[in-house]
RNA sequence: GCUAUCAGCCGGGUUAUCGUUCUCUAAUUUAUUAGGGGAAGGAAAGUCCGGACAGCACAGAGCAACACACCGGUUAACAACCGGCUUCGGAAUGUUUAGUGGAGACACUAACCAUGGCGAAAGAGACAGGGCCACAGAAAAUUACCGCUCCUCUCUUGACAUACUUCGACAAGCUCAGUAUGACAAGAGAGGAGUAAGGGUGAAAACGUGAGGUAAGAGCUCACGGGUUUUUGCAGUAAUGCAUCAAUCGGGUAAACCUUGUGUGCUGUAAUGCCACGUAAACCGGCGUUUGAGGGCGGCUCGUCCGAUGCCGAAGGGUAGGCAGCAAGAUUGUAACAGUAAUGUUGCAGCCAGAUAAAUGAUAACCGGGUGUUUGACCUUUAGCUUGGUUACACAAACACUUACAGAAUCCGGCUUACAGGCUGAUAGAUUUU
RNA sequence: GGCCUCGUAGUACAAUGGAUAGUAUAAGAGUUUCCGAAGCUCCAGAUUCAAGUUCGAUUCUUGACGAGGCCA
């Protein structure tokens, strides 16, 4: 992983398990950059350094194939911007988990998707390098 | 070729880069790499019907409840499908009649009738029963308010007949006048009976029109026409149709109750079975142990089975992971045969998604389809250009816009709803060309 | 995925198939008051949508749309 860039985003990375979910909106620290909300969460159950799941509210896109596109296109974005925070994780010893939820109500288009997960990433590394500090 | 209706079918493609899931093969560092293959619809949607499958007694009885309802067929099954019947709607066509225009041929308009492509029907029963029908109207279903007619009684008036004379014009009679009685006519009032023609209100008014008949009227009778039921004959498997005989005509509502016939046990793949992890058989209240609490997931009753470290309530604790179910089947494609068709039988070939915070994608370019505009195009005038008109048909180019509805979740058969656009067929109509 | 329930003024609820769909409250106007509140008077405002049955649907039937609930 460290010799070539790959971008995957395979079942390992996905954030699956109902119970980490529970925990994540129980006690998980969360922030708002529109039109995304972020929970996130260091956690020792994961295997992987770094679990990411995504939803969009039913209540404001009723059509299943209205999810699934702006599902995807978050996945799309996240795949190709993550790997700089995996690597950050990997070398701290930490395994974090994050949930993403989209709370716009209109449909996006790509570029505008891809723009505000960079935002959301550049935030996520620096809340990593702070607990970092903070634990050595 | 065009328009309309109906039925059936399809519903984008190629390349590049990056990526997801399942599976097969190989390699090893045992979770990665490389290669091959598969990966969303006609509605996957709504969950409206029907099944398969699973559990509850190899699912029992009665009531209740629910569903269905012309006939025949198809099917695993159905409220679905196919074919037919009946009723209704109806583009259009034709005959006749009337009106208008016209010298005429004829044209247009309207009405009746006939035919009628096609479409719709939750299409049993209102002679089993009760219920309801606002307002208006006499009356909303065996009813009678007004009116019409007849009879009886009373009163008034009129003229007639008979009898009588207290008084009067004149002595008597007659006449006039008066009184009483009788029957008659007219009018008024009361009572009884008949009547359903008239009442113009309403969504709906007692089969319709005409004639006879009658005290007045009435399908009371007759003629023509209409509806319903029924006998017989013919055609048809049947619904039904045609003819015929007889009876009958008293509104609507069953998508309000109901009646008749037929059918349905209930719950649903989060069913169900197995494995793993974890906790608490805490405490309190009530019931019960052969005199039976309670349960067997349906509303009630019965029956039957299970049933004691048990059950219920209250208050808490723990887990919410994996495997099977779960992808070879009422299967898909194709051909032949049977059938009007739905559909069935046989042969050949194929294996065709299996996710679980939920895969099947993202970006870019090009091509293809559709619509619109413009220019060529066509027409007129002209020797030609300009100008003007047409874009009805065919073709070409450029530009712009557009390329739908929508995402499997156990699986099938239907229904319903959404859908840019395209293709095919049938029927009807108008028109052009040959 | 499966199984159910419900749609009436801004809000909470009524209404035998039948007159102008009612009540409370909120909103608006007026009155009262030095001003405001409360009170009083008045006014506007709705049957989710579309078909069907019926003479006539908030009510009955069907479909669509929307809202809510339950499951191991």
């Amino acid at each position: 992983m460290e010799t070539k860039q790959r971008y995957t985003f395979k079942k390992d990375e996905k954030l699956k398990s109902r119970k980490t979910i529970e925990q994540l909106f129980k006690d998980g620290r969360s922030f708002s950059n529109f039109p995304f909300r972020v929970l996130w969460k260091f956690t020792e159950t994961v295997k992987a350094p770094l679990q990411t799941g995504f939803a969009v509210s039913s209540k404001h896109f009723k059509k299943a194939v209205d999810r699934n596109r702006i599902k995807r296109l978050m996945r799309e974005a996240y795949r190709l911007q993550k790997n700089e925070l995996q690597i950050q994780l990997t070398q701290g010893q930490k395994q974090l988990a994050v949930f993403i939820i989209y709370v716009g109500n209109e449909l996006p288009d790509y570029d505008f998707i891809v723009e505000k997960t960079g935002h959301v990433l550049t935030r996520l590394i620096k809340i990593t390098n702070e607990n970092l500090a903070a634990n050595t």
